[in-house]
RNA sequence: GCGGGAAUAGCUCAGCGGUAGAGCGCCAGCCUUCCAAGCUGGGGGUCGCGGGUUCGAAUCCCGUUUCCCGCUCCA
């Protein structure tokens, strides 16, 4: 289990400005959230840093943005028309819910006229040896009748057309995926690609769930950071058919990426789906799971959808959507390996991993250990005096040069100890704080030595570093990612 | 959808028939030369919503909405 809980951080979140519900004024909606001036902060460092590493750094990706409302044909070949529904059957009884097409092939228990009423378990859909019947009661409690399957489409409906009964009936789509997939051709076009290749893409997707719930878990509004790496099944890599291969580096990278930025490695594990868990399309799947406060759940997916997809937009729209290998002389359908991460789960696993309690000087202290990357707030300008004007005016000054380059705060509304405190809860990882020293005291006919405090988060360490040096050295620690105890070993500690 | 719990200040909660409270946070001022110090003052809630009972309802009753936990489900 994570160490804290998920009420703690939903609490945090909306004192802080990270998260908050939907239309709360109205009462709200658990299935909807809005994020607040530190949750975009947040929210656009992840997509911002996985585009970065996944897009601009690689070779082989190019990005799209693909509109969010599409031609309805697209999701009837993807086969979400058919297959994003679950009918599903409640026990009478024992308010037991089934899949209805799993309903008929569980083991089932019976209580079999024939015997005096014994009770059996059956296997499947077999009928009991004993008296002939086949299931019709609750497999679960043998007793209860089942009520009618009742369907769930998971997708939004929408009109397109500003009068109804004209309009052409549409959806929301429910992942960002297919975007990639009618765009294959285009792409390929425009940019003149080779197999392997991939195309990223960061957007709103929608679903209908069933169970909306856990925070920012799970909800009905959602975005998604998802690449389809196309790969040409006929090669070979690593001695395995190119497509496995790339399958299991693609793992390896999102994994990786992951705890680069924070999570710890002891949270996070993979999940093999097996057999029935498979999706229609899809050869193998992984899971990338993290431990949330209420057990292991996804965080992304990693799935090889093989041809599937561009088959069924080439069959549904009559489009070859093929790459021709000129080595082989011939037209290839790739295989395509589609990792698929969630960009709020993504943002809830780094907030519930950067939470920490520490006690500190008998104080409890509350602070967000983010990777500077994610940090909202790069750095915090505090003045340790604000009755003083030029220690004032040093402060502003500072931050407007500093948030030229980094997002950066200022703070002069309490005592130092506090204003700390609060930025350690937001996870800003530094402050600089500007004393009398920095700007000197025309009364004592002192004049300023021009240095300020760095205060780093984690280790409460402070160094004097020069004005004249700040972006310097802010650029090693923030931009060249320095370690902190190596640029702090270059200046001399502030006393605490 | 089902079962259980809950809804009172920004947050955490107390109050359970008789003028809405505490702690923390927030704001202003005093003080203060580096880790939630102190003092003074201040803003902020028609007690989720709608009915009912009552002289009187945050409190009792009914309904409703939302949230949480569990079941179920999850590309």
């Amino acid at each position: 289990m994570s160490a804290v809980s998920m009420d703690v951080i939903v609490s945090l979140c909306k004192r802080r400005g990270f998260v908050f519900q939907s239309s709360e004024i109205y009462g709200g909606t658990g299935s909807c959230w809005d994020y607040g001036p530190l949750g975009v902060e947040l929210r656009n460092n992840i997509k911002r840093i996985w585009w970065r590493d996944f897009v601009h750094q690689r070779d082989d990706m190019v990005g799209l943005d693909a509109s969010i409302l599409m031609h309805p044909t697209v999701w009837k070949a993807s086969g979400h028309v058919d297959n994003f529904t679950d009918p599903m059957v409640d026990c009478r009884e024992c308010k037991r819910r089934f899949r209805a097409d799993q309903a008929g092939t569980m083991d089932w228990t019976h209580y079999c006229p024939a015997t005096k009423g014994n009770k059996f378990t059956i296997k499947g859909g077999e009928p009991c040896k004993h008296c002939g019947a086949r299931r019709t009661l609750c497999p679960e409690c043998g007793k209860g009748e089942l009520t009618a399957p009742r369907q769930f489409n998971l997708m939004f409906k929408t009109f397109m057309g500003p009068v109804e009964e004209d309009a052409a009936l549409t959806y929301l789509r429910p992942e960002t995926a297919q975007g990639i997939f009618v765009n294959f051709d285009n792409v390929l076009q425009a940019t003149r690609r080779k197999l392997p290749f991939g195309i990223a893409q960061i957007g709103k997707a929608f679903r209908n769930e069933i169970t909306p719930g856990n925070f920012i878990f799970r909800s009905r509004e959602f975005e998604q950071m998802e690449i389809e790496f196309f790969v040409n099944p006929h090669d070979r890599l690593e001695g395995r058919p190119a497509d496995e291969a790339w399958h299991d580096r693609w793992i390896a990278d999102c994994q990786s990426w992951f705890t680069r930025y924070g999570l710890d490695p002891a949270n996070v594990k993979l999940h093999e789906h097996l057999g029935d868990e498979l999706a229609h399309y899809s050869k193998r799947t992984v899971d990338l799971l993290y431990r949330f406060p209420m057990g292991w759940n996804e965080l992304m997916g990693i799935a090889n959808r093989t041809d599937f997809d561009l088959k069924q937009h080439a069959k549904f729209s009559g489009k070859s959507l093929t790459w021709f290998d000129e080595e082989r002389k011939e037209h290839v359908v790739p295989f395509v390996i589609e990792p698929s991460a969630g960009v709020d789960r993504a943002l809830l696993a780094f907030l519930l991993d950067a939470y920490r309690e520490e006690e500190v000087r008998g104080d409890k202290r509350v602070v967000l250990r983010f990777h500077s990357e994610l940090a909202p707030i790069k750095i915090a300008v505090l003045p340790l005096l604000k009755k003083r004007p030029e220690i004032v005016a040093a402060g502003h000054d500072l931050r407007h040069r500093l948030t030229r380059r980094w997002l950066t705060l200022y703070d002069d509304t309490a005592a130092i100890g506090r204003l700390y405190r609060r930025q350690d809860e937001v996870g800003t990882p530094y402050c600089v704080t500007v004393d009398v020293k920095t700007v000197g005291d025309p009364e004592k006919g002192e004049a300023g030595d021009g240095k300020v405090t760095i205060r780093e988060r984690d280790t409460m360490q402070q160094i004097r570093v020069p004005i004249a040096e700040l972006e310097h050295v802010f650029g090693r620690l923030l931009d060249a990612g320095t370690p902190w105890s190596e640029v702090a070993a270059g200046y001399p500690r502030a006393e605490g």
